[in-house]
DNA sequence: AGCACGCCGACT
DNA sequence: GTCGGCGTGCTC
């Protein structure tokens, strides 16, 4: 059109141009946009979305993110010029913007931490500092007086265009380098300057295929075999790529030739003689871009008929979606969900769009993803923590491309950019791993990932066993559907419930430590008919800390209020909040007696004794320590499945989505501690771990047992647990939330304030707490409070929370408030080096 | 978050 | 006398 109507008329003058600023998003704690001036000659390439190269300060080269494009001039600064443009379309979608600014907004962070959590590391970019040869100095005439560490710094040079710091720093052992590249810079020998590297590299691989020349004309394959002919080897090499690429049958397979490396994979054919053919010029190697997701998955549609129940659910799931956006699917463990969510999503992508199926990292095993990988084959797209940053940005840009339709992943994969929804499941919404404590975002998945679907219109699909109160609470007001399934898949049924009293158990002998008789003897029964055994301890290490008999001395950790760990592997005392270990003392250090004694369990020891007592057994633990390994939790999890080991012993990684045909017995070696942990949400939780452990037990036709060890066997939530009766749970719970002022009937905002003074904190605290209460009204605001773990890192600790009544109050005006009163007591002289950290919803 | 500027201790 | 510690403030 443009083109039409410019035809008659002289190109426009150069200074009829717009001058155009983009604010951006620079991935920093920073609490507002920046403005940079857009070059006239980028004006068309610098879109909404973009990601863009600026400089920040006097020295930092950054990637940002444009979030907004305007003609206003800032008025009080000159606005640097964006320096580059990285993408010819935006990576960043519209609704994703707007989804990042609530997620600023209602989690009180920047928008910078967010596009920071967001992106995917190797779609960050950041300049790294590098020195070069000064362009006017040469090492071999200019004689400059140097030290021998900067002879070595100009040697480097001479080999190398350029060094980074990190390299300069290998070069010198380590020692510190930054004097003599001061010094160097000073005598004009070398220059610094910075690089801004593009990380993600897509994978290539190296392919041959013949020379045009050989396949265009006719007779020219068999001139080329007279020719080899002496050559034998070069000729098997021909043989075998033809073999391979049969180009007498069709000339077009030449052009997609044959990887390099499956040509050698013939024992008697070698590289060496490949690599004289391309010299000769009769074959030639190109590099081809590949996806490290492969692409030739045709789904496998497996006729997946649902049972009645199934098929019932989803019905009633289809027909509340038409008056409700929400629905909240609460069906018993082994109920058989995930076939309901699977056939969901088929649904919702007959009509095109995309899918997002959250869950939280635990549950989301190899056996979930090669499950939804037969479905729905190169459509699904996996997003998990333990993938490389290389690959998560395939999914990212994947999913921009349309090549996703169907994206299973944690927690983070709320911030992937979807711009089409159609559906999105929540499985396990309970899980309180949907929230990320630290650092911010301290965003919950599941409040974000309905705020997403919501903005795009989208049904939203919460599933659990064991539902949290809040989102029960949804259903029972009227705000969310509910549908229920009572029954589990097939002739499963839901395991048998035995409490065993520990203290009974002492007091007639009958403990083994911290086995009961009787839970021995129930694992030695299915050892004997060869089932298997899962053992639940919410602990892991040997002991929560050890203690000197002779005069009670405990280790503590330097750094923060807690004892040390004990971690017998290793021999070593170990701090679970700040990491800080050190070897396990052989005697005491206070009064040097040798009778230092672990106290309590964890997952190590019982393991260990385990061992012992049932030496025939064999054992596997599964905790943070066991699974750090990239491909460990793996191996566990198919020892297991193969039947090499009879007993897994573990944390809460035992509890999820794991599902084992031969498992008849679970055990929970101390109840007591889930129960009696100070927090609101005891209870709640409590009953969630009991229920889904218990899960595991007895899949299928084999009806399985769960033992519970506790001392107080008349803890009502047993009795719940036992006869799976989440509605009294919930009936009970509901009401004490009422009554003391709990989500959901009020908001909870908790505020940390940290400093390495612990008067100091304190003080801050008192100020902060006495301001809230200014602005918010004085039921509002509780503590300020030291927490139970007093000092992590260095930093003393105190907590303010703050209840804001939902149906009362105006909630952005309220963190608003909280908002100047943190900003407010930062701006007083004592508490400059205050940190406030605020976390919304906290669980 | 970095990085620069600025003001007080232990060292060539 | 200086090198260097980290406390504070700024970055379009």
């Amino acid at each position: 059109m443009s083109e039409l109507l410019n035809f008659n008329y002289p190109p426009e003058p150069a200074t009829d141009r717009v001058t155009l600023f983009a604010d951006v998003i620079l991935p920093l704690p920073l609490p507002k946009l920046y403005t940079y001036r857009i070059p006239f000659e980028m004006n068309d390439e610098v879109m909404v979305g973009v990601r863009v190269i600026v400089q920040f300060g006097g020295k930092r080269v950054l990637s940002c993110i444009v979030a907004d494009i305007h003609e206003n001039a800032p008025a009080d600064y000159q606005a640097k010029y964006i320096l580059d443009v990285l993408d010819d379309k935006p990576i960043v979608t519209a609704p994703q913007l707007k989804l990042f600014k609530w997620i600023a907004d209602y989690y009180m962070c920047t928008l910078g931490e967010v596009i920071n959590a967001a992106l995917p590391a190797a779609l960050k970019l950041s300049s790294e500092s590098r020195i070069q040869l000064h362009p006017h100095y040469n090492p071999e005439e200019d004689e400059l007086i140097l030290a021998a560490q900067e002879e070595k710094i100009i040697f480097a040079l001479q080999n190398n265009q350029a060094l980074t710091f990190t390299e300069v720093s290998t070069l010198l052992q380590g020692k510190p380098y930054h004097k003599y590249i001061k010094s160097l810079i000073q005598k004009e020998a070398i220059i610094i300057f910075e690089q801004v590297s593009e990380k993600f590299s897509p994978k290539v691989v190296k392919k041959v295929r013949l020379t045009e020349h050989f396949v265009q004309e006719e007779g020219m394959l068999e001139e080329l075999f007279n020719q080899l002919t002496p050559q034998p080897k070069q000729l098997d090499v021909l043989l075998n790529y033809l073999q391979l690429v049969p180009v007498h049958q069709d000339i077009h397979l030449n052009y997609k030739g044959i990887e390099k490396g499956a040509l050698v994979n013939n024992p008697h054919l070698s590289a060496s003689s490949i690599n004289t053919l391309i010299k000769k010029g009769v074959l030639e190697q190109f590099d081809q871009v590949v996806s490290r997701f492969p692409m030739d998955k045709e789904p496998q549609q497996l006729p997946m008929a649902l049972s009645e129940h199934q098929l019932q659910a989803k019905d009633e799931i289809l027909g509340l979606f038409k008056e409700k956006d929400t629905v909240l699917l609460h069906g018993v463990t082994g109920s058989g969900k995930t076939e309901v969510y699977i056939d969901l999503i088929k649904h919702a992508l007959e009509g095109g769009g995309q899918v997002l199926y959250l869950l939280p990292e635990i549950a989301l095993t190899a056996q979930i993803v090669t499950r939804l990988m037969k479905v729905f084959g190169d459509k699904l797209g996996v997003y998990h923590s333990k993938f490389s940053d290389n690959e998560r940005a395939e999914v990212w840009q994947g999913i921009l491309a349309g090549r996703f339709q169907v994206v299973v992943g944690v927690r983070s994969s709320v911030f992937l950019p979807f711009h089409d929804l159609s559906l999105v499941i929540i499985d396990e919404e309970h899980e309180a791993s949907y929230k990320q404590y630290d650092p911010a975002p301290r965003y919950n998945a599941r409040e974000t990932a309905l705020v997403m679907a919501n903005l795009q219109g989208t049904k939203t699909l919460l599933g659990s066993a064991t539902p949290s109160i809040e989102s029960y609470y949804n259903c029972k007001t009227g705000r969310w559907g509910l549908v229920s399934m009572t029954k589990r898949f097939g002739q499963a049924q839901l395991p048998e419930i035995e409490l065993i009293n520990v203290r009974d158990e002492q007091h007639r002998k009958n403990m083994h430590s911290h086995f009961s008789g009787k839970l021995l003897g129930a694992i030695e029964a299915r050892l004997q008919r060869n089932e298997q055994v899962i053992l639940f301890q919410n602990r892991r290490g040997y002991a929560p800390f050890i203690s000197c008999d002779e005069c009670s001395w405990i280790p503590k950790c330097k750094f923060c209020a807690v004892s040390l760990s004990y971690h017998k592997y290793n021999n070593e005392l170990r701090c679970h909040y700040c990491g800080y270990h050190e070897r396990m003392p052989h005697d005491c250090p206070a009064c040097g007696a040798t009778s230092l004694k672990s106290m309590g369990f964890g997952t190590e020891k019982v393991e260990d004794e385990l061992k012992l007592m049932l030496p025939n057994a064999e054992v596997q633990r599964m905790d943070l320590d066991t699974t750090k390994k990239k491909n460990s939790y793996q191996q566990i999890i198919s020892d297991f499945e193969s039947g090499r080991t009879n007993v897994l012993v573990g944390t809460q990684m035992v509890t999820k989505g794991l599902d084992f045909e031969n498992v008849s017995l679970v055990g929970i070696l101390n109840a007591d501690t889930i129960i009696n942990f100070p927090d609101y949400r005891a209870h709640e939780r409590a009953y969630q771990l009991f229920v889904q452990v218990s899960g595991r037990a007895g899949r299928k036709s084999k009806p399985g047992a769960v033992l519970i060890q506790t001392r107080d066997p008349k803890q009502p939530i047993f009795t719940k647990v036992s006869n799976n009766d989440y509605q009294s749970l919930y009936d009970h719970e509901i009401e004490e939330r009422l009554r003391f002022g709990y989500p959901p009937f009020t908001r909870m905002i908790r505020l940390t304030v940290k400093h390495n003074d612990e008067p100091t904190a304190e003080n801050a605290a008192i100020v902060l707490a006495k301001d809230l209460t200014d602005r918010l009204g004085k039921p509002q605001v509780l503590g300020p409070e030291v927490p139970y773990i007093f000092k992590i890192r260095n930093l003393f600790l105190q907590e303010i929370h703050i209840k804001l009544p939902r149906e009362t109050t105006n909630l952005k005006a309220a963190k608003h408030q909280v908002a100047q009163a943190v900003f407010n007591l930062r701006l007083l002289p004592d508490f400059k080096s205050v940190r406030v950290v605020v976390d919304v919803d906290p669980m």
